[in-house]
DNA sequence: TTTTACGGTTGACATGGATCAAGCCAACGC
DNA sequence: GCGTTGGCTTGATCCATGTCAACCGTAAAA
């Protein structure tokens, strides 16, 4: 049956539309700055683009790397285990966001990555993103951007875990999502949150009956409206000012 | 007086003195893995050495980024800070680390960088080793496994920050240096401290006298000896097994 | 519709580390 | 030699967050 399927307008446009060069989020992602000649050569390498199950691992920490991976659509956590079964989430990814960044180093994963929910993502062939980086100066740059980019951000999680309280924690937090939706045109103010707070907790390195606090701490002085994982930012300078309150 | 000086061995040797490719520490630093040829190459670029005086500024946050820095010999640390004047040191940094990674993202230093003794470091202008290496496979990869080394690494101490407790972060904490001691040919086992109280606790998210009363602590099990800055470690094993300690 | 399960909320109490305060030690200048 | 200074140590007390426990709400399963 396949075989007598015209190549019609329709085969072509799907198959446009699992490229880069036709991505709604390549101003965000790893095609970010590059013409259009520099994206089709991109396309032959991010060919293969995968669905994750909510709840399951795109990969697992010591995994052999071999990809980096883009996220499609979807939301992600990411985890690194102690040996004594202590656990932190050391960050959460959605849309446009990459993942895998730490395999570089050892040539394996170092952390596990886990869908919260439905989600799609390209998967990138290290080796060929270097030699093609090697040809595309554009791509090159924008890539040492991006890992630069998560070195910043780690450092300013850094910061959150080291010399914040538990309140302002949570307000980063959420101004930080807040901040990363509008960026991909969602409501600024309103928002599914898609993780626990459990999970939470462990990125922010609190328990979650202190984020659970929190949360209703803000929303009695009416910065938020929460229920459950919806979320309405009512007061974002409210927000902000409790983030920069101590001396 | 200079341009009648003969150009004797004595210059020829001090010139190559400064070179990757005559470092002792090339086997931890940037030209990792490199050919001899490669090395010559990754020399012209190198080329400028400067001291920086204990407590001098290597480089500010804010101030424009165009150069990486590999340390040729000395102790940094970096920090940043917030508005309302609370800071965090995010890393102390020795012989053959690179400091400004940072910076690449917004092309803007993101963070401080200060000698904590008489340092010398070698200076890496950005797009120089860029273009370097999009001709030489071999430092690409190093350079990128660089990076992804310091993303671990951060993942490490927000583990650290964010589930362990004071004396177990004091213990990784020494763990860490000594190990770090010892690829660089030191003993494991006994060092100085270059860094104070108030620096370790601001790493490690904990105050001055939490740091220095941790410190009594491991020094009344055995574990240590402590006197002002210089530490001997007497039990690895203890230290190790108090890292693991929690379930 | 009822049951079950999981995540979330709230309260009471415990505690690790912060804070405040005093004093000590070593290096340095006078 | 003596005072000064900056960093370190130690003690007493306080408080933010952890811990433990009960209960609630929502959504999926029966």
């Amino acid at each position: 049956m396949a075989q007598t399927l015209p190549l019609n307008q329709d085969i072509t446009l799907s198959v446009i539309k699992t490229a880069c060069s036709s991505c709604n989020l390549r101003e965000l992602c790893l095609p970010y700055g590059l013409n259009l000649e520099e994206l089709e050569r991109l396309d032959d390498l991010v060919s293969t683009r995968r669905r994750i199950k909510r709840g399951d691992h795109l990969y697992r920490a010591g995994e052999a790397f071999d990809s980096i991976y883009a996220i499609r659509s979807g939301f992600f956590k990411t985890d690194v285990l102690l040996e004594d079964g202590r656990d932190q989430v050391t960050g959460f990814q959605m849309a446009g966001e990459l993942l895998g960044l730490d395999g570089i180093s050892t040539e394996h994963h170092t952390c596990n990555a886990i869908a919260l929910e439905d989600s799609e993502i390209c998967s990138i062939p290290f080796n060929r993103l270097e030699s093609l980086s090697r040809e595309i100066h554009t791509l090159q740059h924008h890539f040492h951007k991006v890992m630069s980019r998560e070195i910043v951000r780690d450092h300013g999680v850094m910061m959150l875990l080291g010399t914040m309280r538990a309140e302002e924690r949570l307000a980063a937090f959420l101004l930080n999502l807040s901040q990363r939706f509008t960026a991909r045109g969602f409501s600024h103010a309103e928002f599914y949150l898609r993780m626990t707070r459990e999970e939470i907790g462990s990125y922010l390195g609190l328990k979650l009956e202190t984020v659970s606090r929190a949360f209703s701490r803000f929303q009695e002085e009416g910065y938020i409206a929460v229920q459950q994982k919806h979320i309405r930012i009512l007061d974002v300078n409210g927000l902000k000012a409790l983030m920069n309150h101590r001396a």
